[in-house]
DNA sequence: AGTTAATTTCTGTTTATACTGAAATTTAAG
DNA sequence: CTTAAATTTCAGTATAAACAGAAATTAACT
């Protein structure tokens, strides 16, 4: 397939910033050409396409499954495996999310859970015990806001999001004409 | 220095997530170790606490202040290098979300913005345009969400983050039962 | 200025990952 | 069952990042 000035530089782009994203190039740029041409396509398109070799496409396709960032389909009358990914933004934004909670995050929790309940861990400082502590709390407290989030469908999220300077008034009342906020606020649940 | 068995395991796992989360080992385990210790050390007693070469504590060392992770300090009749990391995680966690929008996010919105308003954008299929368009706009509302929240106080953003659940019934009225949530709710901004 | 401690820079090595091309396997059709 | 297409696996190569150790530089003290 030919590809256009644009589509050429959204891919490349996007393959460079898949190093930073914690998946390669070649995965990333796959997944940007999927979703900009918005149809299926076949592994050897594919390869072609990119300039890479077949086999990387297939491994590359299978690391996509595993982020389930695409699918399989079929043409009638086509042996070939197509993929295709979802075109709605905010569904993949959400996947994205959801297997970077489990790879990046969820080890860690598990960690410190364990870390905070063995007879050992109460022979360290009571400082160093509260910092530990304090971080487990940290990302059980993202966790479960995270797993909030992810319940939401893509259009309520969008919402949330744009809610985000409301929701700040709303914990803190009034907020500051400039600078950071006032240091300590008492929380008045909501509802 | 001598680490305990239960330090050390929090610095090896602090070390092997290192790479999930855009460091490398070693970074990463000589942040933990700071913050694990939390007093400030000097890079001859990191390099042989975690039993690296010298130079690489220097050049870890150097990241982790282009990450603003970490200080100099001075002890008294001592010319070496103290250095020291923010014991309060919340304000860790604000500074590597700060970084990281900078790093992994604000590239690629840069690119989106010159992309779409090339004449040779309009080109493009009109499906292609609206996905490429919406992306933007994704990463936008995202931009603009998580500067609000790094403006606040890390005790504020802490409340923001248990009030999750409170600000989903907000939006959407009653939660579902079980499931996902219904589809489309039309947004009533309020206030 | 000379001396020594401290730190950084540099060069080569190691290690990990990405990638290619070929071989092997699987899958579907005849 | 045979054949051919499609896909995956595998082994070797290339590339990039991490790291060690030495050399060079910087900074403080005499």
């Amino acid at each position: 397939m030919e590809l256009s000035e644009v589509s050429r530089r959204f891919i490349v782009h996007w393959g460079e910033m898949g190093t930073a994203w914690g998946v390669n190039r070649t995965v990333s740029q796959i997944h940007a050409l999927l979703y900009f041409c918005g149809k299926p396509l076949h592994a050897e398109e594919i390869s072609e396409t990119l300039n890479v070799a077949r086999s990387n496409v297939s491994n590359s396709l299978k690391e996509l499954q595993n982020w389930k960032l695409i699918r399989v389909t079929h043409v009638l009358g086509d042996r070939r495996d197509y993929f295709e990914t979802s075109l709605d933004v905010w569904e993949l934004f959400r996947t994205v999310v959801r297997e970077r909670k489990e790879r990046e995050y969820e080890p860690t929790v598990r960690m410190l859970r364990e870390l905070v309940t063995q007879p050992e861990f109460e022979h360290e400082s009571p400082d160093a015990q509260d910092r530990v502590r304090e971080t487990l709390r940290l990302m059980e407290s993202l966790g479960v806001w995270a797993d909030e989030m992810l319940r939401l469908t893509p259009n309520t999220l969008e919402k949330v999001l744009r809610m985000g300077a409301s929701v700040q008034k709303f914990v803190r009342g009034t907020p500051k004409k400039d600078g950071d906020d006032e240091p300590d606020i008492p929380f008045i649940p909501m509802m």
